[in-house]
DNA sequence: AAATTTTATGCAACATAGTTGCGTTTTTCT
DNA sequence: AGAAAAACGCAACTATGTTGCATAAAATTT
């Protein structure tokens, strides 16, 4: 059985809302990740913008979605896996950017290799930004 | 004998503007990296907010900077090394993001390891973004 | 060195993206 | 069902990025 938005919802404490049902459908959906933008057009207006910032700011309070950096200017996020919690992520894997399709997507399997920083550095993220293309569009 | 703007504009076969120099001096003297805001604070008005776009967007043609994505939105430029061209970009150095200052700087010595992607996924370039507490923090 | 051509700049207007405050509605709790 | 808490929608605003075009400045030619 798959888990539905309404336990994700449920499990992080929070409200349920038709906005929030809505917008978490369209992650649990879409294969890749998404933008603000997208959400935005998928629904046409059926919500104010103002309420998908905060949706998703909420989300990636929680853990539920992770933030992909883009050189384009224009943040995607992706759902997190269930190891995800509030206060740390765990979503060290790979993100894909196809140039052809623009679609971004999460290789899971992909793990981001560690790297030894200078002394004096420490680290407490690390992001790894793959561009190119994806296997649908080869 | 240091490089100066004027080298770097005549070896990417630029007009020489009073913008150009003044923008590419601002990076020459910089550490880290600039975003446009950054460029346009320094300025204070003093170019044109277009001037400043437009320029940044010819130095990454002419592959004199090079960007770095954020995952809050905004962009960051920093000089490309020598061994940078037009076409191809060699900038395959990780970046750091301090949190507490809120610099961006190139680790020039850290180098990008290559991943293995799944079957039928091409790389053309890689970012990786690493965030903590920088050595001038600490 | 002056004239011509090419390129870059500034301005205006516009488009998109993101934020904040506040009254109203919806959800949750008891 | 009623009270308290949270979320939503609206409006207004700020920031960010883009485009077209007239003007100004560089580079090129003579």
């Amino acid at each position: 059985m798959n888990i539905t938005a309404d336990d994700i919802l449920k499990q992080s404490h929070l409200s349920i809302t038709s906005s929030r049902i809505k917008i978490l459908n369209l992650f649990l959906e879409t294969k890749g990740a998404l933008a603000h933008g997208d959400i935005e057009k998928k629904f046409g207006g059926k919500f104010d913008r103002v309420t998908i910032y905060r949706t998703l700011q909420t989300f990636l309070d929680k853990g539920i979605i992770h933030s992909i950096p883009t050189a384009d200017n224009s943040v995607q996020y992706a759902l997190c896996k269930d190891d995800c919690t509030a206060g740390h992520h765990h979503d060290q894997h790979v993100h894909f950017i196809c140039n052809q399709c623009g679609n971004t997507v999460c290789l899971d399997d992909v793990h981001v290799p560690t790297v030894k920083l200078p002394i004096g550095f420490t680290s407490t993220q690390v992001h790894m930004i793959v561009s190119g293309i994806c296997k649908d569009c080869k």
